[in-house]
DNA sequence: CGAGGTTGGCTAATTCATATAGCCTTTGCC
DNA sequence: GGCAAAGGCTATATGAATTAGCCAACCTCG
């Protein structure tokens, strides 16, 4: 029944995306994403309600983007290495888009956004389990994640000035998470 | 030489933190930071060059209320028990404030900002140096920072979905950084 | 094959916030 | 008494978000 569409939802968020990658949030305008796409602005407005849930769907991409990248670390040698490499990989995909980072954690609660987060996390929680045991597992992602969500928010707010290297201490607060369990492992083994 | 002032920078930047503690960061608009200190719009820009460096005033007002706060825990029995005490207040902070929060950790690197940052840190650098021996406190503090600071975030941007008790968590998490340090301290004592 | 409904685009217009320009008044000081 | 500057004000420009209302294309049915 329809006309012949210029664009479609998909290539407006990657648009919206990439106007946030390179300039924040702040940068998304919808003029701009309407120039990206080859449409006038109000044309988005069929597609999308408002700038907010353009935003809230460039969200849900940038946590796509997250979960995707976690589920691609091999599993390796054991529980400890393979949480200890996630931790990693989550730090470097912020250091590689700083812009989209802080869209992981934001405080929207629609459940759409809920579950991309919960299929984020849940190779960490797996893993965890292993780790610190299964009834201590939730508590121990949320602890980890909290590390390092909390680190890398004050990484890329240019937070550590009072010298000394960020990776070290990065080094130090996994190191101390993950001695916790090694007792535990070693037991296991 | 002037004329009678209707308002002062103060009050200009209490309006606005008020502002933003009922309805978030958006919710500071000139026109509405104008009307509550009885001032026409424009007459703003001759305070502050802009929304933003307003903004930047009202985010170093926040770390000030937040490092008042932090200086009025007592010291009480000894590092350990001081520093879990900061910790606890500074959630608590978050949790009276949940729209002002987000404020102490935005990516402002001015020098100002920074000097209040620095002042609200410490504090709890001081006592993490009892606790972890000096030569680890920075490493410490931003370990402990971190996991605080995205506890926090997450927990205001309701992440915490998969059903357990945040308050749990924190505790956990809160655990497993300072048992870290208990063998060390026995030693000393 | 033509009528119609639907999708998705467009132009025009509204609203509201940031910001600037330029003027005017008050008052401390000489 | 007059002047310089701070700080207010009105009038405006700019630009983003959003809505209204119109129009064209294309699929489906009769």
């Amino acid at each position: 029944m329809p006309a012949p569409p210029k664009t479609n939802d998909d290539a407006v968020v990657g648009a919206a995306l990439d106007l946030v990658a390179r300039g924040g949030v702040d940068a998304l305008t919808m003029p701009d994403v309407a120039q990206a796409v080859g449409v006038k602005t109000p044309s988005l407005y069929k597609r999308f309600e408002s700038r907010d849930a353009l935003l809230a769907a460039v969200e849900r991409r940038a946590l796509e983007m997250v979960a995707d990248r976690l589920a691609r670390v091999p599993k390796g040698r054991g529980p400890k290495e393979h949480a200890r490499a996630l931790a990693t990989a989550f730090r470097a995909f912020a250091h590689e888009h700083p812009r989209l980072y802080p869209l992981v954690f934001t405080a929207r609660a629609d459940d759409a956004t809920q579950a991309a987060r919960t299929k984020a996390v849940a190779t960490l929680l797996e893993t965890l389990g292993h780790l610190a045991g299964t009834e201590h597992a939730l508590h121990a992602a949320r602890t980890l994640t909290a590390f390092l969500h909390g680190f890398i928010t004050m990484e890329l707010s240019s937070a550590f000035r009072l010298g000394g290297s960020p990776s070290d201490a990065f080094d130090y607060g996994l190191d101390l998470f993950f001695d916790r369990f090694t007792e535990r492992l070693e037991r296991q083994a």
